[in-house]
DNA sequence: TGAAATGTTGGGGCG
DNA sequence: ACGCCCCAACATTTC
C-alpha cells in the first residue's frame, strides 16, 4: 500500500500544501510515498490547426490530453522538473515521470503499488478540473471507494470560491475585486520545505526526464539559458533580488522595457516554483509591506496589485471557464476579424515596421518572455491595427512564452481586444510611436532587439520612416530594405479599427451618424 | 494599464 | 493704450 502525490504545476518543496498533505498521510500511516508528474501533451509535433471559432467550443483543449505546451514552456518545464527532481533526490525520494493520459497512468500505478490515497494539486484550467473529475470517477469504478482522492487548491493565494460582490455574485471588474480582497486577506503563514520525506515504494521504476523529450530538437535555447534559471532556487533568487533592488521604484520602472524594473517572476509562478503567498510573505519580511497592509509605498503597492491581477485572472477563469479561448462578451463572436496570414506572420516575426512592436516580438522569440508594457502594445497592434482575432495572438503567446498561463494569457488578450471582463474600451488604440517615445525614450530597448535600427538617433528610432534621408544614410540603412516600412499607416488603421469596433457596439461611428442625419 | 480632437486661457508681438 | 492675432500650454470632450 502507498500514498500517491500527483503533482501539477507545483514544482517546489516549500509552502506546498499538496506535498505536505501527502507526506503527512504517508508518514502517519507508515506508507511509502509516490511523487508523480505526468506531462499530458504527448504529441507536441502535431501542428495545431487554427480555425476561426464561431461558437464557444473547446477547440484548443482536449479533456484527456490537456493543452499542447509550446516549445518555450516545454523547455522551462524540463529544467523545472530537473531542479525539482534534484530536490526530492536529496530527500531520498524519486520523481515518477510519465507522458500521456494522466488517468490511465494513475490507474496503472494505483494497481501496481496498491495506492490507497491520491493527493493532487490542480489548476483553474478547465482541462485540469476535467481530469480530476475523470480520475475521481475512474477510481470509484476501479476500487468501489477504497481509494481516496484528495484535492488541494491551485497555486493562488486567495480562496477563489469565497470572493463575492455585495449581491453574492462574481466580480467582473478588477478594482472592486481588489477592494474586496483587501477586506478579507488570507494569512501569510508559509509551510517550510520538508527536511525529510517518506521513501518511495520498493522497486519503483521512474523514467528518466530525457524520455519526456521536452527539450528542443534544434538547440535554439542558448539565449534562454543565459536569461533564466528555472526551478525553486531560481525563483527564490529572483524574488530576493527583485525585492532588494527594484520593488521600491516598481510603480514607475515597471513601465520601462529598456530597464529591468519588473520582477520576471511569471514563469516561476506559473510552474509553481514559488507560491504567491511566499511572495507576499517575502515582501513583509523584507520590510516592504506592513502586515496587515497599511500605508504601503507606491512601489510595493503596485507590485502587490500585480500579484493580485494574477489572482484575478485565476478567479475569472475559475468562474467563467469558457473564457479560456472564447470571448467573455459573446457579441464578439460576430466581430469581422481580418484573415491575413501574411500580416499575422509579419507580426510574429517582428517585421511590422513599428520598432517598439518588432522589438517586443523579437524579445519574445529570443527569450520566451516579453515586457508587460510591450505585451499591451503588440496585442493592441494585432487586434486593433491589423484587426486580427485575438486568439491568433493568444496562440502565438502560448507557443512562445515561458510563462504561458491559460488564465493570465486569456485575460490579457481579452482585455486588449475589449471582449473580456474589465476590458479596455473599444476606442483605446495604443499608438505604437507614442508608446515607444514614452516608455523607451532613448530607444535602448529597440536597439537591443532590432539591431538594424541601432545607429538611428533617439529622435527617429520609433518612427524611422520620418527620419531625414541623410540621417537614414548615416545610420547605414534603407527603409524597406534593412528594415521594413510600416505595414499599416497608424492614423488610417486607427480609424478603421474604431469604425469596426463601433459597429460591433451597435452604433455607427460619429461621421456616419452625421451623414445619415443629414440624409 | 490612451489618443486625438476640440475648447480655453493667457502672454507677447504687432499695428 | 488697445485690439487683434498667434500659439503654446493646459483642460475637456470624444472616439
Amino acid at each position: 500500500m502507498s500514498v500517491l502525490l500527483w503533482l501539477r504545476n507545483d514544482l517546489r518543496l516549500a509552502d506546498n500544501p499538496a506535498l505536505q498533505r501527502a507526506a503527512n498521510l504517508a508518514q502517519s500511516n507508515n506508507l511509502p510515498l509516490i511523487i508523480a508528474f505526468i506531462e499530458d501533451a504527448p504529441n507536441p509535433s502535431a501542428k495545431k490547426t487554427f480555425t476561426l471559432p464561431t461558437v464557444a467550443s473547446p477547440q484548443w483543449g482536449n479533456v484527456s490530453q490537456g493543452l499542447k505546451l509550446g516549445g518555450a514552456s516545454r523547455w522551462w518545464l524540463h529544467h523545472s522538473l530537473a531542479s525539482f527532481e534534484k530536490s526530492v533526490h536529496a530527500l531520498g525520494q524519486t520523481l515518477l515521470l510519465a507522458q500521456g493520459n494522466p488517468v490511465e497512468h494513475l490507474l496503472a500505478w494505483v494497481a501496481t503499488y496498491g495506492v490507497r490515497h491520491v493527493v493532487t494539486s490542480y489548476g483553474v484550467e478547465p482541462h485540469h478540473k476535467n481530469q480530476v473529475q475523470a480520475l475521481e470517477k475512474a477510481l470509484a469504478q476501479y476500487s468501489g471507494g477504497a481509494v481516496w482522492l484528495e484535492t488541494v487548491p491551485p497555486n493562488y493565494w486567495l480562496p477563489l470560491d469565497a470572493i463575492h460582490n455585495n449581491q453574492g455574485g462574481v466580480f467582473k471588474v478588477y478594482s472592486p475585486f481588489y477592494k474586496k480582497v483587501l477586506t478579507q486577506l488570507p494569512g501569510i503563514e508559509v509551510l517550510p520545505a520538508p527536511t525529510q520525506l517518506p521513501p518511495p515504494p520498493q522497486g519503483l521504476q521512474a523514467a528518466a526526464l530525457a524520455q519526456l523529450q521536452l527539450l528542443p530538437a534544434r538547440p535554439w535555447d542558448s539565449v534562454m539559458t543565459q536569461w533564466w534559471q528555472p526551478g525553486e532556487v531560481g525563483a527564490q533568487k529572483r524574488t530576493t533580488n527583485f525585492l532588494a533592488e527594484a520593488c521600491g521604484a516598481y510603480h514607475t520602472e515597471r513601465d520601462r522595457p529598456d530597464h529591468t524594473g519588473t520582477s520576471r517572476l511569471s514563469p516561476h509562478l506559473h510552474f509553481g516554483e514559488i507560491s504567491p503567498r511566499q511572495i507576499v510573505r517575502a515582501m513583509v519580511d523584507a520590510g516592504l509591506l506592513a502586515w496587515p497592509i497599511e500605508k504601503p509605498t507606491k512601489g510595493a503597492e503596485h507590485f502587490f496589485k500585480e500579484v493580485m491581477w494574477r489572482e484575478f485572472a485565476g478567479y475569472v477563469l475559475h468562474h467563467f471557464p469558457h473564457t479560456d479561448w472564447a470571448p467573455f462578451r459573446p457579441e464578439f463572436s460576430e466581430f469581422p476579424f481580418v484573415t491575413d496570414t501574411e500580416a499575422l506572420q509579419r507580426w510574429r516575426e517582428g517585421q511590422t515596421g513599428y520598432p517598439i512592436v518588432d522589438a517586443g516580438m523579437r524579445e519574445l522569440w529570443a527569450t520566451g518572455w516579453m515586457h508587460n508594457r510591450v505585451r499591451m502594445i503588440v496585442a493592441s497592434f494585432l487586434v486593433k491595427h491589423l484587426q486580427q482575432d485575438w486568439r491568433h495572438g493568444a496562440e502565438w503567446f502560448w507557443d512562445t512564452l515561458v510563462d504561458a498561463d491559460l488564465a493570465s494569457n486569456s485575460l490579457g488578450w481579452q482585455w486588449s481586444a475589449g471582449c473580456g471582463v474589465d476590458a479596455a474600451p473599444y476606442f483605446r488604440v495604443f499608438n505604437p510611436i507614442l508608446q515607444g517615445k514614452k516608455f523607451d525614450p532613448l530607444g535602448d530597448y529597440v536597439r537591443r532587439w532590432v539591431p538594424e535600427l541601432a545607429k538611428l538617433p533617439a529622435d527617429w528610432i520609433h518612427e524611422p520612416w520620418m527620419a531625414p534621408p541623410l540621417t537614414l544614410y548615416q545610420a547605414g540603412m534603407t527603409l524597406g530594405d534593412a528594415y521594413p516600412a510600416p505595414m499599416v499607416d497608424h492614423p488610417t488603421a486607427r480609424k478603421k479599427a474604431l469604425a469596426a469596433f463601433a459597429q460591433l457596439r451597435g452604433t455607427a461611428p460619429a461621421d456616419e451618424r452625421a451623414l445619415s442625419r443629414d440624409a
